[in-house]
DNA sequence: CTCCATTCAGACGAGGTGTCTGAGAATACT
DNA sequence: AGTATTCTCAGACACCTCGTCTGAATGGAG
């Protein structure tokens, strides 16, 4: 449940989704799948991105034998959360409450979605939509 | 209901932000309005930053007696569509629904937008959800 | 000790942002 | 008319970020 201080650049969004994907990993192990083949640069652009990510706060680092092991400590949804509040804020004067009215308009969620949706309307009601 | 093509910055916001506010302007009024007891420098700033709104197809220009008059043609719902949609693009695949259900899931909808989820939900379910 | 992989510090070019300068064209004032 | 004021355009600028890369120091493994 960290928040990302700053926001998180594509090349940074590309390593965050392979430590996703793969959890707790190396330097190495992350440039072999984001660079496959690559070459001794490819291992500092991860390794730049990574201490990035770091001073971001999204991701972690402890000493894995000989190596370092990063792990991320921010979720996609950390990172929604964090976009749509930097444009409720821009656009909204704030408020999280247009964009969901924005949503609801131009959405076309398919069928799980829908039932989740009613299961959270579901919900709302039984508490009685509160401010 | 022009998409703008580009991001948007904080200072050309700023500026678009006084349009929909004036309506149709004159830089010059654009720039009392921005920088009140300004410099001939804040003229050519405000300036620069239509020309840069122009380029990003959110405003408009028509000559009006000897200065041109500038008009914004998006709205903030375009700003944000075009962000959610950007988030959705890096975030959720291209999918917006979860952006909907994070926000469902964070906020606190009030009556209102509880019934316009409802008024949703069968919507769609008379369509019967639909990708 | 030598070799190899990892780490660290820092540079680099490209691109964007916000600001500003200078010169030219059109208008108003006297 | 001639001067002054306003607007316009083109372009420079310093700053920052992003993605990439180079070089040297470190530290085990053989």
């Amino acid at each position: 449940m960290s928040r990302p201080k700053h926001d998180v650049t594509d090349a940074e969004l590309a390593v965050l989704k392979e430590l996703w994907a793969l959890g707790p990993s190396t330097i190495r192990e992350l440039t072999d799948r984001l660079y496959p083949g690559g070459a001794t640069a490819h291992y500092a652009t991860v390794q730049k991105l990574l201490e990035r990510l770091e001073a971001k706060r999204c991701v972690k680092r402890r000493g894995r034998g000989r190596a370092n092991e990063y792990r991320a400590v921010v979720e996609v949804t950390d990172l929604i959360d964090h976009t749509l509040r930097g444009a409720a804020a821009r656009l909204c004067g704030g408020s999280l409450a247009p964009l969901l009215t924005h949503l609801v308009n131009t959405t076309q969620p398919d069928a799980a979605q829908v039932e989740e949706l009613k299961r959270l309307v579901k919900r709302l009601d039984r508490q009685g939509g509160s401010a």
